[in-house]
RNA sequence: GCCUGGGUGGUGGAAUCGGUAUACACGAGGGACUUAAAAUCCCUUGAGAUUUAUCUCGUGCGGGUUCAAGUCCCGCCCCAGGCACCA
C-alpha cells in the first residue's frame, strides 16, 4: 500500500466546483439540436419557484431524471436536458402579496435562486435554452397558441358557474378544486355565475382516452386519467311527463312552414297546429306569397319579417317539402335547436337530379323548382345548434329520390329519420292529416341518461337535480309549489357552503301534480327532487332504480317508494331486494320482452327498441368538462383579445364582438402596474390600467377594448417542452425541423401529482397542434415515470413540523455527489423513500471509503483469478440505470466496492485499471464530479460523459460452477458447489450422497425428484 | 364507497418466470488501533430452542392451489395517494 499521506484528501467542494465550471466551459451538455446524430430528449417538470427556493423533493426529482439523461449521454445519445422555470401564476403572485412586494422584483429574485440552486445539483442541463414562463419571448407564444385555439373554434367564452376562490380572487377550473377546497390555499371554494374563456378539451375526450391503450406510460398513470375523463356509455331515454290538469303548459314556439302548391290550411298543417296547441305551445302557420310559383328569396324574407314581428327566439320549424328545405336555411342563420322536416327536398342542383321529373312538370315549373331547389347548406353548422333534427319521410315519396335518400343519409345519422309506411309526399291529396310521430316530438318529456338501459322496467321514479330547468317550467302546475320552492333554494345554498359537513344521507322532495310515464309500460311513476342527481352531468335527471342502484336504493329506502327487481343474480343471494340492492349483471326478468336476456344483451335490445320509437338513444357521457381558461389575476399572459363594439354592431350580435390581436402585435405585454391586487369583483387587475383596456380595433380601427383576464398558469406548462428546443427562434413559436428531431419527448420524470391536470392539458395542447399540423406527432412524451415523493422521518414534510430538509444546508454539508448518491439510495424511484440524517452520513462514509479505496488501488498483486464482479457489475448497474431502479444500482455499486476492498492487494497492474475504470463508469450518471475525477487521474483527455458506457463481456459472467441447493420436501437441507453443465441424473445422484441429506433421507422413500436446472433440487419423500 | 399503490428484521429497503426470504445500507452490540476520543478497520445482529453439528417458526390476518408461495387464487384487516352521490 502507498503511503496514505500521498492520496489527496477528499475535498468536494474543490472537486465539484471546479468540473462544474469545465463542463461549462466545454459545453459538454449543449447538443448541436440541428446536427445531433442520436438526438434523445430528456425532459424533466420544470419548477415553479417558491420563495423557499428548491425544496429537496425537486432534487430528488431533478437529479434522479439526471441520473437517467447522463447515462443515455454515455450510451453515445446526444442528449438535451433543458430546464426552466415555471413562474408566473397564482402561487408566486400570493406570496409577493404577502410580502408586499412587487411580484417581478420577487421573480426576479427567485429565478436568481434557483437558478444558483439548480447549477449547484451538478445536473447536465443546457443552460442555453433555459424557458421562463413569464417572460414576454415566451409568453408571446402561449398568446399565439391562445389565438390558435380560439380560431380554430376551441377557445370560447360562456357565462358559466364557475369555481371561485374567495382568497384568491379567482376562478378555478375543477381540476384545481381539491376537495371542495381551492388546490393552492385551501380556501372553501364557492360557486360564481361569470363569463369566462374555455378551452373545448371535451371534443377530444374520445382522443385522449383512446390513445392510453398505446402510450407507453404506467397503469397507474393511465387509469388515472381513463378514470378523469370518465366514459360512460348507456343510452337517453325520453319519459313523456303528465299532469293533473291533463295539459301541459310549456312555452315552445312552433313555426309551420307548408310547401309548394300549399296552404297552411290544409293536409297535417290544421290538425298538427291544433294538437300542438292543446300541449301548450304556441304555433304559428303562415301562407306564404305566390305558393303556386315560389321564390326563394321572397319567402325567405317573408318567414324572416314574421319572425321579428311575433319576437320568435329559440324556436322550433315543422316544414314541408319545399318548406323543409327552407326551414334547413333558417336552422343554419337562426341557430335552432329542433327541427322537423316532412318530406323535404333535397339540396340538389344535378342535371340528373331535376332529369327524373321531366314530363312530370311543366318546363315552367321546373325552372321554378330548380331555382328555388339550388342551395347550398352548411349541414354541419346546422347540426352543431341542433338538438334534435327529425326526417318524416314517406316510403312511397316520388319527389325524395334515391338521391337525396343518399345526401340526407351521408349528413345525418340514421336515428333521425322516420319512414312511414304506404305513404307518399306526405300532402294533402294523400289526405295526411294526423302525424302522430309528431306528438311524441312536441310533447313534454323528461330525458335521463343512464348506463343501464337494461333496468328501464325497473325505474319506480324519477330524481330531478334541483337545478333542473323543467321545475321552473311547470312551476304552475306543481301543487306543492312551496315547498318544492324552498327545497330547491336549499339546496342551492348547500352547495355553495360547507357540503363537508352535511352527512351523507340523502334529501329529497316530491314534485306533486306531474307524473313520469315510463315508456315501456306506460305505468306513471312519481318525479322527486334531490341533491343527489347533479344538475352537471348527463341530462341533470335520473331514472331511478332502487333495485340495481345503490344511491337510488338507499333513497327509495328513506322515503318508501316502491322497489322493482327486474335482474336476477346468477348466484342467488339470500337477501330480499328489500334488504340489500344488488347492481350487478344477471337475467333480466319482470321486463316482458326482456325476460330472461342477459343484462348485457338486455341493453341492446332496449336501445333498439327505444330507437325504434323514438323514445331514447345511445348516448356516451365524459366526466371531464372544458378547461376554463382565464383568470381574474395579473401575474399572467394577457389573453389577446380585443372587444370590439362597433363590429359587434355591423355583425347584428348582442354585444362586442371578440377579436383576435393580429400575430405582428404579439405580445399583449403585461403592463408594469404598482398596484396588481385583485379587487375580487370578477374582474382582473388590468381592469384597472385604462391605458391597457383602451386600444383599437383591428379589424375597424375604431375605439376598442382589450380583454383583461390573463390565462392559467396551466396553459404555460401545456406546451413548454415543445418551445426547448426552438428557444433561439423569435419567428415562430415551434421550429418544424427542430421538433421533428427532438419530439416527442423521448422520457418525461415528474411528480405523481402531475398524473392527472398536467399531463392531459399537455396531452390536449399536443393534438390540437397536430391537428393543425405545427407538429407531427399527437402525443407529447414516449415514456412518462412518476416518481414518488420524499417523507422525513415517515411524515410528510411541512414548514409547520419544522422537518423540511433544506437542500442548500446539505450540498454545504455533505456536497452533491453525497447527496445525489444517498437520494437514489433511499428507495425505489416511483415509491419516494424516507429522508433519514444518519443515513445521509452513511452515504458521506461510504463516498470517503470510495475515494480512498480508488486511489489506494496499487496493483502490485499476483492477479486476481475471478473477475466476474466487474464485468456483472457493468451489466447490472445499467440494467438497473434503464429500469430508474437507482436504489439497487446503488446497492450493486457498494457490492462491487466491497468485492474491490477484499481483493485491493491482489489485483495486478492491469486488473486494476480495469477497475478504476469500472469504478469510475457506474457510478457517475450519479455522481458526477468525484467521476470526472477518477477518470481524469486515469490520463484521460476526453470528460467521463463523452466515453462510452463500458461494455461487458457476456463469457466472463457466467462462472463455471454455481450452489446447487438441495431441498426435502421444500425445505433447504443442504447446498453443494457444482459444475454450471452438470447433467440432470449426475446431480441427482450426487445430492442424494451428501452427509446431511443421507441423514435427513434415513427410513424415508424418495417419490420424486424435481431438478431446476442452475438452481435447487427438491427431493420429495 | 370506488380506483391505484403498498404492508418483509430495531430502521430505510432487496428479492425477473412461483425455486436459497431479509441483498445493500442505517442502527445496535462486541473487538482492534489510540494515553483517550473521533475517524478507520474487523466480527455479530429475524425470533425461539439447543448437545453450537443442528432443529422449529417466520414476508399484515385466515383459507386454498403446488414438490415448492413474499410472489398465484379466494375471503378479510390496516396504511398512503387519488376520486367521491358521475346515474
Amino acid at each position: 500500500m502507498p503511503d496514505q499521506k500521498q492520496i489527496p484528501e477528499y475535498n468536494f467542494k474543490k472537486i465539484e466546483k471546479k468540473w462544474r465550471e469545465k463542463w461549462e466551459v466545454d459545453k459538454l451538455y449543449q447538443p448541436s439540436l440541428d446536427k445531433a446524430q442520436k438526438p434523445f430528449y430528456n425532459l424533466m417538470m420544470f419548477p415553479y419557484p417558491s420563495a423557499e427556493g428548491l425544496h429537496v423533493g425537486n432534487m430528488y426529482a431533478f437529479t434522479g431524471a439526471d441520473v437517467y439523461g447522463r447515462f443515455k449521454k454515455m450510451q453515445g445519445y446526444d442528449v438535451f436536458e433543458p430546464i426552466g422555470l415555471d413562474g408566473f401564476g397564482i402561487h408566486s403572485e400570493n406570496y409577493a402579496m404577502k410580502i408586499g412586494e412587487h411580484i417581478k422584483n420577487v421573480s426576479k429574485r427567485s429565478e436568481e435562486n434557483f437558478y444558483r440552486q439548480l447549477h449547484q445539483m451538478g445536473n447536465m442541463h443546457d443552460w442555453s435554452r433555459t424557458v421562463e414562463t413569464y417572460k414576454p419571448e415566451y409568453y408571446k407564444w402561449t398568446q399565439w397558441l391562445f389565438l390558435q385555439l380560439f380560431n380554430k373554434g376551441l377557445a370560447y367564452q360562456k357565462e358559466a358557474k364557475v369555481n371561485w376562490c374567495p382568497s384568491c380572487k379567482t376562478v378555478l377550473s375543477d381540476e384545481q378544486v381539491i376537495q371542495g377546497q381551492c388546490e393552492r390555499c385551501d380556501s372553501q371554494v364557492e360557486k360564481k355565475e361569470l363569463k369566462q374563456w374555455f378551452f373545448k378539451i371535451t371534443d377530444y375526450a374520445e382522443r385522449l382516452l383512446k390513445n392510453l391503450d398505446w402510450i407507453d406510460w404506467s397503469e397507474d398513470v393511465k387509469t388515472n386519467q381513463r378514470n378523469w375523463i370518465g366514459k360512460s356509455e348507456g343510452a337517453t331515454i325520453k319519459f313523456p311527463i303528465s299532469n293533473n290538469q291533463h295539459s301541459t303548459k310549456s312555452k315552445e314556439d312552433v313555426l309551420i312552414l307548408h310547401g309548394w302548391e300549399d296552404t297552411a290550411n290544409l293536409g297535417f298543417i290544421p290538425e298538427t297546429k291544433k294538437h300542438l296547441e292543446k300541449l301548450g305551445h304556441r304555433v304559428l302557420a303562415f301562407e306564404a306569397p305566390n305558393a303556386d310559383a315560389p321564390v326563394f328569396e321572397e319567402w325567405f324574407e317573408f318567414i324572416e319579417a314574421k319572425i321579428k314581428e311575433n319576437k320568435l327566439k329559440d324556436f322550433s320549424i315543422i316544414g314541408h317539402s319545399m318548406g323543409g328545405h327552407l326551414a334547413l336555411k333558417l336552422a343554419e342563420k337562426y341557430q335552432l335547436k329542433k327541427l322537423v322536416l316532412m318530406a323535404p327536398v333535397g339540396f340538389s342542383s344535378s342535371a340528373k337530379y331535376f332529369g327524373q321529373f321531366q314530363g312530370e312538370i311543366s318546363p315552367e315549373g321546373l325552372e321554378v323548382f330548380k331555382k328555388f331547389q339550388d342551395r347550398k347548406l352548411d349541414v354541419q353548422k346546422v347540426k352543431s345548434n341542433a338538438s334534435s333534427i327529425q326526417f318524416v319521410l314517406g316510403e312511397k315519396d316520388p319527389w325524395i329520390t334515391a338521391e337525396i335518400r343518399n345526401f340526407y343519409r351521408k349528413n345525418f345519422s340514421e336515428s333521425d329519420f322516420q319512414v312511414l309506411k304506404n305513404k307518399g309526399h306526405l300532402s294533402e291529396d294523400e289526405g295526411v292529416k294526423k302525424v302522430p310521430e309528431l306528438e311524441a316530438l312536441f310533447g313534454t318529456a323528461l330525458e335521463v341518461f343512464t348506463t343501464r338501459p337494461d333496468t328501464l322496467f325497473g325505474a319506480t321514479y324519477m330524481v330531478l337535480a334541483p337545478e333542473h330547468k323543467l321545475i321552473e317550467q311547470h312551476k304552475k302546475e306543481i301543487e306543492n309549489w312551496a315547498e318544492v320552492e324552498k327545497y330547491v333554494k336549499q339546496a342551492k345554498r348547500k352547495s355553495e357552503q360547507e357540503r363537508k359537513e352535511e352527512e351523507k344521507e340523502k334529501t329529497g322532495i316530491e314534485i306533486k301534480g306531474l307524473k313520469a310515464i315510463n315508456p315501456v309500460n306506460q305505468e306513471k311513476i312519481p318525479i322527486w327532487i334531490a341533491d343527489y342527481v347533479l344538475a352537471g352531468y348527463g341530462t341533470g335527471a335520473i331514472m331511478a332504480v332502487p333495485a340495481h342502484d345503490k344511491r337510488d336504493w338507499e333513497f327509495a329506502k328513506k322515503y318508501s317508494l316502491e322497489i322493482t327487481k327486474v335482474v336476477k343474480e346468477i348466484v342467488e343471494k339470500s337477501k330480499s331486494i328489500k334488504e340489500e340492492c344488488f347492481s350487478g349483471k344477471g337475467a333480466v326478468i319482470n321486463s316482458e320482452f326482456l325476460n330472461g336476456l342477459k343484462t348485457d344483451e338486455a341493453k341492446q335490445k332496449i336501445i333498439e327498441w327505444l330507437e325504434g320509437k323514438k323514445l331514447g338513444k345511445k348516448a356516451i357521457d365524459y366526466k371531464l368538462r372544458d378547461w376554463c381558461v382565464s383568470r381574474q389575476r395579473y401575474w399572467g399572459p394577457p389573453i389577446p383579445i380585443i372587444y370590439c363594439e362597433k363590429c359587434g354592431q355591423r355583425e347584428g350580435l348582442q354585444g362586442a364582438k371578440p377579436i383576435s390581436v393580429p400575430e405582428k402585435d404579439l405580445p399583449v405585454e403585461l403592463p408594469e402596474m404598482e398596484d396588481f391586487l385583485p379587487e375580487g369583483k370578477g374582474k382582473g387587475p388590468l381592469a384597472k390600467n385604462e391605458e391597457f383596456v383602451n386600444t383599437i380595433c383591428p379589424d375597424c380601427g375604431a375605439p376598442a377594448k382589450r380583454e383583461t383576464d390573463v390565462s392559467d398558469p396551466f396553459v404555460d406548462s401545456a406546451w413548454y417542452f415543445l418551445r426547448y428546443p426552438s428557444t433561439d427562434f423569435d419567428n415562430e413559436a415551434i421550429n418544424k425541423e427542430r421538433s421533428k428531431k427532438w419530439l416527442p419527448v423521448d422520457s418525461y420524470i415528474g411528480g405523481r401529482e402531475h398524473t392527472v391536470l398536467h399531463l392531459l392539458y399537455s396531452r390536449f395542447i399536443t393534438m390540437v397542434l397536430n391537428d393543425l399540423k405545427y407538429i407531427e406527432f399527437e402525443e407529447p412524451y414516449k415514456r412518462f415515470f412518476g416518481h414518488g415523493l420524499i417523507t422525513k422521518d415517515g411524515a410528510k414534510m411541512s414548514k409547520s413540523k419544522g422537518n423540511v430538509i433544506n437542500p442548500d444546508e446539505m450540498l454545504e454539508k455533505y456536497g452533491a455527489d453525497t447527496v445525489r448518491l444517498y437520494l437514489r439510495f433511499l428507495g425505489d424511484f416511483s415509491q419516494g423513500g424516507d429522508w433519514q440524517d444518519n443515513g445521509a452520513d452513511g452515504m458521506a462514509r461510504f463516498v470517503n471509503k470510495l475515494w480512498y479505496t480508488f486511489f489506494e488501488l496499487s496493483g502490485v498483486g499476483k492477479g486476481v483469478k475471478k473477475t466476474q464482479m466487474v464485468d456483472k457489475t457493468i451489466k447490472v448497474i445499467g440494467e438497473d440505470i434503464e429500469k430508474l431502479s437507482f436504489n439497487t444500482a446503488v446497492a450493486r455499486y457498494m457490492e462491487f466496492v466491497n468485492w474491490v476492498r477484499e481483493n485491493a492487494a491482489d489485483f495486478n497492474q492491469e486488473q486494476v485499471q480495469k477497475i478504476k475504470e469500472t469504478l469510475a463508469i457506474t457510478i457517475a450518471p450519479m455522481a458526477p464530479h468525484i467521476a470526472e475525477e477518477f477518470w481524469f487521474s486515469l490520463k484521460k483527455k476526453k470528460s467521463i460523459f463523452a466515453e462510452k458506457w463500458s461494455t461487458y463481456n457476456k463469457d466472463n459472467i457466467q462462472e463455471d460452477q454455481f450452489e446447487l441447493v438441495i431441498q426435502i420436501n421444500g425445505k433447504v437441507r443442504d447446498r453443494i458447489e457444482v459444475s454450471r453443465d452438470i447433467a440432470e441424473e449426475e446431480a441427482q445422484k450426487i445430492s442424494q450422497e451428501t452427509e446431511k441429506i443421507k441423514k435427513h433421507l434415513e427410513g424415508q422413500t424418495v417419490r420424486k425428484i424435481i431438478y431446476i436446472r442452475e438452481k435447487l433440487i427438491n427431493i420429495v419423500v
